[in-house]
DNA sequence: GTCTATACGTCGATAGAC
DNA sequence: GTCTATCGACGTATAGAC
């Protein structure tokens, strides 16, 4: 209702339209990514879905199945690109200097994917939910790299604890920083997370 | 459903019957932290929390008018109780020491409190939703008292960001201990938290 | 002040044409 | 493979008895 532009009765959802079949799964998959990030899952109906991907209801459901079915499919891609992005980040390093690659990577995979990271803060601790096994697996392998980093480096601490510690001390600032305050360089939130998480290594 | 003993069909939700009156309200409020906790806002019927509180759907609708005006009822309470106990915490004391005792109160708080927390960490950074300015309050207020111990100690820091940093990875190190390793003694948590975050003071 | 019954709207999912 | 039209279920909110 509020984004839609007045004037215009049926305004094209999508760039263009002559990719029948073509980019349909991803249109609906970005669409979903950032409705849900805002309103929640059960806020978001599928019809709302279809409408800002610019699909009809029907190829959603020919496409995923359910509505569950496609939000595990977000989730799914969206672990596997910041899984990805974390591990070549931390590549071949070892405990202060992964620890700071880790960090920096993972503010930077808020920047560019802000609806994915809410929508994991949000989801992340909840339990009586259909895609619990789904979002277990985002936990336990993002927080897992910045585990394999801390224990390499400070086996006096345990390392899921502390892992869990850095990882809520970006993500929260990452998502303070592009909900409340974008004005602000990366620089400066990228050497606020490394001046508080970092001085113990 | 999971959460129903077997063998006994219908179990009393709450403890005494003979109080009608008073305490309505509060177990109206209990049961919707719980529940909103753990399946969200949109997917908690008003039919569930009625049945949880062990009151009917119209005395929820007579004490709170709607239901998102019981979910801001919640939220208030909530908030009101964690800052209340966190300036408490933190009552003539600066910078480390300030911190120190912050975070100590905060893991107490999610201890004790686990359910709000939970919704917290869910809608702190959702936009489109109705409540949103009964949520800015709790992130305003609670991110606040810790910002103001971080500008008296380091003044070289943004004190917004570096709460923002502390808060989370207070509370996702206390929601990660709860959630998934509540075997673990607090003093560990604590300690876990406070070696990564402190060695800057 | 709390209960039961129900009106009204919305949502997930399906059927069938193209 | 995508569309439109529609069904049945469920959820919020209200009305009125007690």
């Amino acid at each position: 209702m509020t984004s839609t532009p007045p004037g215009s009765a049926a305004p094209p959802r999508r760039s263009g339209r002559g990719d029948r079949g073509a980019g349909t799964r991803a249109f609906i998959v970005d669409a979903a990514v950032s409705l849900i990030a805002d309103r929640g899952f059960s806020a978001t109906s599928v019809d709302d879905i279809a409408a800002e991907a610019g699909v009809a209801k029907g190829s959603i459901y020919y496409n995923f199945g359910s509505k569950t079915a496609l939000f595990e499919a977000v989730i799914v891609e969206g672990v596997g690109r910041l899984t990805t992005a974390l591990r070549a980040a931390a590549e071949g390093l070892e405990g202060r200097a992964a620890i700071e690659a880790l960090v920096s990577e993972l503010l930077d995979q808020v920047r560019t994917h802000p609806d994915f990271a809410k929508l994991m803060v949000a989801e992340i601790f909840r339990t009586g939910r259909d895609w619990q096994e789904s979002i277990r697996l985002v936990r336990e392998e993002s927080m897992g790299i910045f585990a394999d980093a801390v224990a390499t480096s400070r086996p006096d601490l345990d390392p899921s604890l502390t892992a869990a510690a850095i990882f809520g001390a970006t993500l929260v600032t990452g998502l303070e920083w592009l909900a409340f305050q974008p004005h602000r360089p990366a620089a400066d939130v990228r050497q606020s997370v490394l001046a508080t998480v970092l001085d113990a290594y």
